[in-house]
RNA sequence: GGAGAGAUGGCAGAGUGGUCGAAUGCGCCGGACUCGAAAUCCGGUAUACAGUUUUACUGUAUCGAGGGUUCGAAUCCCUCUCUCUCCGCCA
């Protein structure tokens, strides 16, 4: 959720903006124009309660003359009379509001869809190979290791049963990226491998998280306007998360946070659940496009002046573990229309799947600035008293879909697999599977 | 799942229809005393929104959340959430 003010003082900017992700049907003078009539109506409503509470304050301890009563029934209709308009209003007015995406820094390129994502560092090259490469299904089902028959039988589409080695690889994902994350020295590397030499160097705070929130806790987070992505959990007001972003980042909600603990870094492990409606036949081969899958997720609360090199910090760090894994990849700062709603910037890692011929996503880093903890009302005082709104920054530490690009990348004619230097301390020292 | 108790400011804890945004204590901030500190004393110490004479003042709202009764609700009623105790069940 923007800042009223803002919108107040910047129309033409936060209208431009809108257009510029690709939002056509938002109009902020029509926005302004529901505020105006929105605080209108409220001083009126307010008048009427100091009415009310100056009369109230007449009687005091007395028994009240039958004046006064008559006098405070007038006013408790008219009261409840204007408070039934303001609900109304009220109701429009923060549903247009909360429409209005993030204003996107000026740096992100402007584009309609994400094909205008603009490509700024590549890492590695294509690995050559002297036999046809195949797709990580048929490496995966030919060792055992993925049966997508069977989960379709028990759960339907876009289930699978992962098994064996590959099962200790994933584990071996997850201990390699919480290691990284929660080392300050090997933090410090990358800050400094980066450049950002003013950023803190405090270690992320394991978290494993609910994997359900509330119908009220999903919409502060502003990430419930996709009712086709989540699952609902039946009789209950629970949503299953997509995200362990979806849990972490309310984690805070209705707090203010002294400016000493900050930055909270979280990394947070959970299985996500996505419905994926309207991708039909879309990915449907392996396992990289699941309605449930598995994820190691970066969530930062910062004060305002940190939270930029915080994105890029956390982007230096999605960097870094796809290094140390040896998998070539393209970063993609990407354009208006692919940040989404509350994003002012965001990047994604993309990696080649040799298999497939093509490169594919495994990471996304959003920077968020307030827009979410405005709602969500997370806040921090600072050190002179000041309260402000904490920013928020989450990115993807791993995915399941890493392993697909080392089953493609790594794979021998034989079929088998080359584990990755800094997996095989966590498989049992095995360099090959 | 059943029965009961409860939720008040940073914390503890009063308050059962009327000057209650809320006693008191602790904590915190400022001041006095002191060479300094402790102790003591004095003063201050919530958040959000709106307005204005815009670094300050005024108004409104907030006593878990939402709704209701009433001239008037922290206080009465309803619903929900959470916490605690006991029973049952379970990892």
């Amino acid at each position: 959720m923007l800042d009223i003010q803002f919108i107040r003082d910047n129309p033409e900017l936060v209208q431009r903006k809108t257009e510029e992700k690709g939002y056509k049907n938002i109009n902020i003078a029509e926005l302004l124009r529901l505020d105006e009539q929105r605080r209108g109506l409220l001083t009126e409503v307010e008048d009427l309660r100091a009415q009310r509470n100056i009369l109230t304050a007449e009687m005091k301890g007395q028994k009240p003359s039958p004046e006064q009563i008559e006098q405070g029934k007038k006013l408790r209709e008219r009261v409840t009379e204007g408070e039934t308009k303001l609900r109304e209003l009220d109701g429009q007015y923060w549903l247009a509001l909360k429409a209005v995406p993030n204003v996107s820094l000026d740096i992100v390129p402007v584009g309609a869809s994400e094909d205008e994502n603009v490509v700024i560092r590549t890492y590695g090259e294509k690995p050559e190979f002297d036999f046809t490469p195949k797709n990580h299904w048929e490496i995966a089902e030919a060792k055992g290791w993925l049966d997508k028959e069977r989960a379709a039988k028990i759960a339907g589409n876009r289930f699978v049963y992962l098994k064996g080695d590959l099962v200790l690889l994933e584990f071996a994902l997850w201990q390699h990226g919480l290691n990284t994350l929660t080392n300050p020295e090997k933090l410090r590397a990358i800050i400094t491998g980066a450049g950002l030499q003013n950023v803190s160097d405090k270690p992320f705070t394991p978290v494993l998280p609910p994997a359900m929130a509330r119908t009220e806790v999903y919409q502060a987070t502003g990430r419930l306007n996709k009712e086709e992505q989540t699952y609902k959990i039946e009789g209950e007001d629970l949503w299953l998360n997509a995200s362990a972003e979806h849990t972490l980042s309310p984690m805070y909600i209705d707090e203010i946070l002294p400016e000493v603990e900050l930055p909270i870094r979280l990394v947070g492990y959970t299985t996500a659940f996505r419905r994926e409606a309207g991708t039909y036949g879309k990915d449907t081969e392996g396992f990289l496009r699941l309605h449930q899958f598995n994820k190691l997720e970066m969530e930062s609360f910062t004060t305002a002046e940190t939270s930029f090199e915080e994105h890029l910090f956390l982007v230096a760090i999605q960097e870094h573990l796809m290094q140390t894994l040896g998998l070539h990849h393209q970063v993609l700062e990407k354009c208006t229309a692919d940040i989404g709603l509350p994003n002012v910037k965001g990047v994604d890692l993309n990696v080649w799947l040799p298999g497939q011929g093509q490169y594919r996503e495994t990471h996304t880093a959003d920077y968020i600035t307030d827009y979410q903890a405005r709602p969500m009302k997370t806040r921090v005082r600072r050190t002179d008293g000041t309260i402000e709104l904490v920013h928020t920054n989450d990115a993807t530490a791993f995915s399941q879909r890493p392993l697909i690009a080392i089953i493609e990348n790594f794979q021998t004619p034989e079929g088998d697999v080359i584990v990755p230097e800094v997996l095989r301390p966590y498989m049992g020292g095995r360099e090959r599977i």
